[in-house]
DNA sequence: ATAATAGTGTCTGTGAGACATTATGTA
DNA sequence: TACATAATGTCTCACAGACACTATTAT
């Protein structure tokens, strides 16, 4: 039944958030051909033999194995399949987008953070339709980030206000009221998806930060029954 | 490379507005092994050879080829992947949601439109995960029948109010609120996305429905800024 | 005291929810 | 006239948006 495959893999489009609150995407140093010694997306092939137990499991181990990164959050974004993409030939990705905690570490020098802004923008290159696969990444968070709680898991379980703003600003693009999300937090602890832990943050300095803490209760994000922006 | 490579299909949850306002879903007799004979999803295999110029157009393959249907709208669902769910092994299968106009007429009767319920409360059986999979794509449009104009796709072009309810409460499962169904076509309107077409449709009795039609600004549906429902 | 940052309060606008009321047709 | 169905109007409520104002710390 050999004649019936096709070449399939998963790619990775991770995200953290940066010290002055720009997203990053995490870049591999590819080992093998093609593209050998490009910075492109983590991500393996998937068949039969690599004992995957699923292709969600395949997208936790292509993070594992290269990076030693277990995500904060994991969702698959799209399947791309056609004759271009790759050179080998007519083959499928499913596109899965990662979000990392801020205080990720990378273990060795085949591995890096970016701006995403500057793949989005088309000054860092990458190999096969890489660059593509993470603008429709970076689309799902900012849609998404407009009806949901997805941002919060670029975050610390324990976070503030102000660094939840950075998280869904970068996530969206664009400002959003300290207002609005605060009102957005509060009804997120009426279902125990936010809780005050009654600590307090000292920023250099200013008024001490409330900390709150993030308790997923579910797969992806609270969602709200409004949009935010307008 | 073949020893790299998967087995590879699309799966497509064709969908139609019965006249008793419930979603019946498109079944085909399989003619090959396996499951040969048994009542299954619209699909093909992907591989290069089929000369698929892409993913998306294997989907609409499939549908053309063995049902001579183009949809209303087109989607990808999600893709699946596991050793369990072909007994011929680790495969993957991407699923595409596709709403049909209600006037569909089927070729031949190796196809059959099913209730959707059936499905999805297992008094209608289907082979591999295809029950699974509906169910899937039953939510996504449910899902998206909250916050997006989606359902209308279910109608043909030009469509009264009380069809629209009809469309929105199948896709959701529950009761819409005529007026508020009102509120969003009103500003689909102004949108461009409906347009009066001045023209009346008469009941059996009762006063004359306005006649509306849906003109797509763009592929999916129009967005709300809230949800339906609370 | 002053600057910096966090947090609250107020007012407006939009659109959903519920329900009553009016409009327009057939039998 | 009675009935059936479509369409509109009214009132309430939740929540985003904008912005003013208060609170709590460091220097």
């Amino acid at each position: 039944m050999a004649s019936a495959e096709v070449l399939a893999g998963v790619d990775i489009v991770a995200l953290r958030l940066g010290e002055e609150g720009e997203l990053q995407l995490l870049l591999i140093r590819r080992a093998q051909a093609p593209f050998a010694g490009e910075w492109a997306l983590p991500g393996v092939l998937v068949n039969g033999r690599s004992a995957d137990a699923s292709l969600d499991a395949a997208a936790e181990r292509a993070l594992q194995d290269k990076a030693r990164i277990a995500p904060a959050h994991l969702e698959q974004v799209t399947t791309v399949g056609n004759a271009d993409r790759d050179p080998r030939g007519w083959s499928l990705s499913t596109v899965y987008l990662a979000l990392l905690a801020p205080d990720i570490a990378l273990q060795h020098d085949d591995l890096r953070f970016v701006a995403l802004a500057e793949v989005l923008q088309g000054r860092q290159a990458l190999p096969f339709d890489h660059a593509q696969l993470v603008a429709q990444a970076a689309e799902r968070l900012a849609g998404k980030a407009v009806y949901t709680s997805l941002p919060l898991y670029l975050l610390a379980p324990r976070f503030t206000v102000t660094e939840a703003l950075a998280a869904f600003q970068a996530s969206l693009g664009q400002a959003v009221q300290h207002t609005t999300l605060r009102g957005r937090l509060e009804k997120m602890k009426q279902h125990g998806w936010v809780l005050d832990t009654g600590d307090k943050n000292q920023p250099r300095m200013g008024r001490p930060q409330a900390l709150l803490e993030h308790r997923p209760q579910q797969r992806g994000g609270f969602v709200f029954d409004r949009s935010v922006l307008s």
